[in-house]
RNA sequence: GCCGACUUAGCUCAGUUGGCAGAGCAUCUGUUUUGUAAACAGGGGGUCGGAGGUUCGAAUCCUCUAGUCGGCACCA
């Protein structure tokens, strides 16, 4: 047979014999590089070490400490999960199988008897069984209609293999006396599956759709060695430790009573104060970027909700209005655009004031699903730091900079670095959802993807994702849990100023129509507090910490007058700070002060009445230095101004440079 | 909204096959006056989420309901 040409990762090209298998090739080139070698990547797409090559192609050796290797024993642990599965409840009926993020999952469907976490450790039994059984997993390719046969009965995989089918092949596994069908990458043997672990069942509908069946999907993960799963399991604990519910509820910040309401969060004064805090901030910034801030009824006359559409296309996630008997109908808002439209409305405007800003910590109104709520992060009562600016068409890209660029601003002015752009378009497939108008919302689409390819900013496209009235750029981020979220976004409309026919008089003395753009920077004050728990692990910057600084006088009656000393004159310089006047011991305070994560705690006691001075002992440090009061204080001030924790805001400096 | 699990003191959690409702922390009182992560002693605190049922007897079993959590779906 003659030879094919293999171009290695890097760049390197091998001839080698027609018909070599992944893993032949990994030996040719060195031993060591077989050993790690877990699969290949041929042409970009991951194959199993025994696929054969048989044309000149593109190979890298995936190996072990990889993200890809990982990919590959999930890959396998998948199947080897169903593979028990099916051993164990041979009726049963399987969905699709998959890697997440952490691990892999199955979707399976038992009828009367669901599989539950009690069914778990049977499961993880038969697994075990199947990796010491030492089977080897050997690619086969069955025509469809075997494939068929094999599901016999099972709805869902007699639909996969009509979707999957190739050229009439389904590709399979065989495992003890069962063909798992999987086009996926896998391991050798069962028994490289040498680490895994089943975390949990939830349901999951079947292909995603709420109209369809839902099914039973098990979510379990695997490694390579213990060590990375007991990581990953740590990880998981850390990632609990930081929820923002979690330390919400232990440093008081927030609650929600059932007795009043889900979804309707009460802000205890530890945590109105960081609001607050975040409230001043960003009302300042935007009044500095030529915003103009309003206050707006958060009722509206359900009439202003049929004209911009919202009745239409967004009326399940609003509050029922409220009938007041005397043809009026109450609508509690969901949006504040149309308040902010009727400012615009209330003058007439002319082309000089454009761009016309208007920003509100607008609250809002919105009937969550029940399964949807979570803590601050999704909740049916929340504040949104909004703002629509009223532009010409000319004036579009410009604004959108500065739009971008102030949002930027204030990421880092909250240390917040880990996000991605995500332009959000309608839903081609299903354009009710949205106004129907398609050469508007072509036209909105295109002009956002253009302003970002001119800024050279990377971003995700998705479809689906865009409001009822136009597109956005969304900026997501994580939760703790992993959960992606919205944090800030920006909006095309071309449609809301028809819809209420606003208009701005030209240079040349015509009506013209403006576009808005709506966009929110900091998000709901919910779910941006939520968000900064989470980044912050609880431990708050000093500028946003609720309680800034604690004085711990040794001794109540000889240090006592010091210490209220100390305390009125940082108070008067609006330093959040009390006196722990307490009668117990000094650790005992220390501790607590520490486990509210108050940033500085000041101990002071005959040395520091004798100089003038205090010690200082910073949050999470063990040491305590000794410093003049007044230094201490000014230097204080200093790194409030300083806003960010890390006094370094130009973190974000290379992602615009506009 | 859907699937599953869970709900016991202010908080974190025990509570055996149905048989007198518990601990730690917090709170209150007293003692102790404290030099960098928990002093000691004592006291109070509960319609066991809610409603109904089974039973001589229910925190425990059953039904309904609300909420929370993990996902799915939906979204700031």
């Amino acid at each position: 047979m003659a030879d094919i040409e293999v171009t290695l990762a890097d760049g390197a090209k091998r001839s080698v014999e027609n018909g070599s298998s992944v893993l032949e090739v990994a030996k040719a080139i060195s031993t060591s590089l077989a050993k790690k070698a877990v699969a290949g990547k041929v042409n970009d797409k991951i194959v199993s070490l025994n696929q054969i090559l048989d044309e000149d192609v593109k190979l890298e050796i995936v190996t072990k400490d990889s993200e890809e290797g990982l990919q590959v024993v999930w890959n396998t642990g998948a199947i080897v999960l169903e593979a028990a599965v099916q051993s164990i409840y041979p009726d049963i009926h399987f969905g699709t199988k998959g890697n997440v993020e952490h691990g892999f999952y199955c979707d399976t469907d038992n009828g009367a008897e669901q599989i539950s976490v009690d069914s778990l450790p049977a499961i993880e039994d038969k697994m075990s069984e199947l990796i010491k059984a030492q089977i080897p997993l050997k690619q086969e390719l069955i025509s469809e209609n075997d494939a068929l046969k094999i599901v016999d009965g099972d709805p869902y995989q007699a639909k996969l293999v009509h979707a999957n089918a190739k050229d009439g092949k389904i590709s399979a596994y065989n495992i003890a006396d069962m063909t798992i069908l999987s086009n996926a990458a896998v391991l050798e043997n069962t028994k490289d599956v040498k680490v895994f672990k089943l975390l949990s069942v939830a349901g999951a509908y079947w292909e995603g759709k709420s109209s369809n069946p839902m099914l039973q999907r098990i979510y379990g993960t695997a490694f390579f060695k213990q060590k990375e799963l007991d990581a990953e399991l740590s990880r998981q604990r850390e990632a609990h430790d930081r929820d923002h519910r979690v330390i919400g509820n232990n440093l008081d910040l927030f609650f929600v009573d059932p007795k009043v309401g889900a979804g309707l969060p009460y802000w205890m004064p530890k945590g109105a104060t960081i609001r607050r805090t975040i409230e001043r901030y960003i009302i300042d910034k935007e009044v500095a970027n030529g915003y103009q801030h309003v206050y707006t009824p958060v009722l509206m006359n359900l009439d202003a909700y049929k004209t911009s559409g919202h009745w239409e296309h967004y009326r399940e996630d609003m509050f029922p209005p409220m009938d007041m008997g005397d043809g009026e109908m109450l609508e509690l808002r969901p949006m504040n655009c149309p308040s902010h439209i009727q400012i615009y409305k209330h003058h007439i405007r002319s082309y000089r004031e454009l761009p016309i800003r208007i920003a509100e910590l607008g609250m809002m109104h919105r009937y969550e699903k029940s399964g949807a709520l979570s803590g601050l992060q999704r909740v049916r009562e929340m504040t949104l730091n909004d703002g629509h600016t009223f532009v010409a068409p000319d004036q579009i890209q410009d604004e959108f900079k500065k739009i971008l660029k102030l949002m930027v601003d204030v990421y880092d002015d909250f240390d917040i670095t880990d996000y991605t752009f995500r332009l959000s378009y309608r839903d081609p497939k299903n354009t009710k959802k949205y106004f129907d108008d398609d050469a508007m919302w072509n036209k909105s689409q295109a002009m956002l993807k253009a302003a970002m390819d001119d800024l050279g900013l990377k971003y995700v496209e998705a479809e689906g994702e865009a409001a009822f009235y136009g597109p956005k750029l969304d900026v997501q981020t994580k939760t703790a849990l992993g959960n992606e979220e919205t944090l800030s976004t920006i909006q095309l409309d071309f449609m809301l100023p028809e819809r209420f026919d606003l208009h701005y008089v030209g240079a040349d003395g015509e009506e013209h129509r403006p576009v808005m753009i709506h966009r929110g920077l900091v998000s709901t004050m919910e779910r941006f507090t939520a968000y900064l728990t989470e980044i912050y692990k609880g431990a708050f910057p000093t500028w946003l910490a609720p309680k800034q600084v604690t004085i711990i006088p040794v001794n109540q009656k000889l240090h006592g007058d010091y210490a209220e000393k100390l305390r009125q004159k940082m108070a008067d310089k609006k330093i959040r700070v009390n006196v722990d006047k307490r009668n117990e011991k000094m650790g005992y305070k220390i501790r607590e002060a520490q486990t509210q994560k108050i940033p500085y705690v000041l101990v002071v006691g005959d040395q520091e009445l004798a100089n003038g001075s205090v010690s200082v002992r910073k949050y999470g440090q063990k040491e305590s230095e000794s410093e003049n009061n007044n230094m201490f204080i000014d230097s204080l001030i200093a790194e409030i101004q300083n806003y960010s924790r890390t006094g370094d805001s130009s973190k974000n400096d290379e992602l615009l440079k506009c």
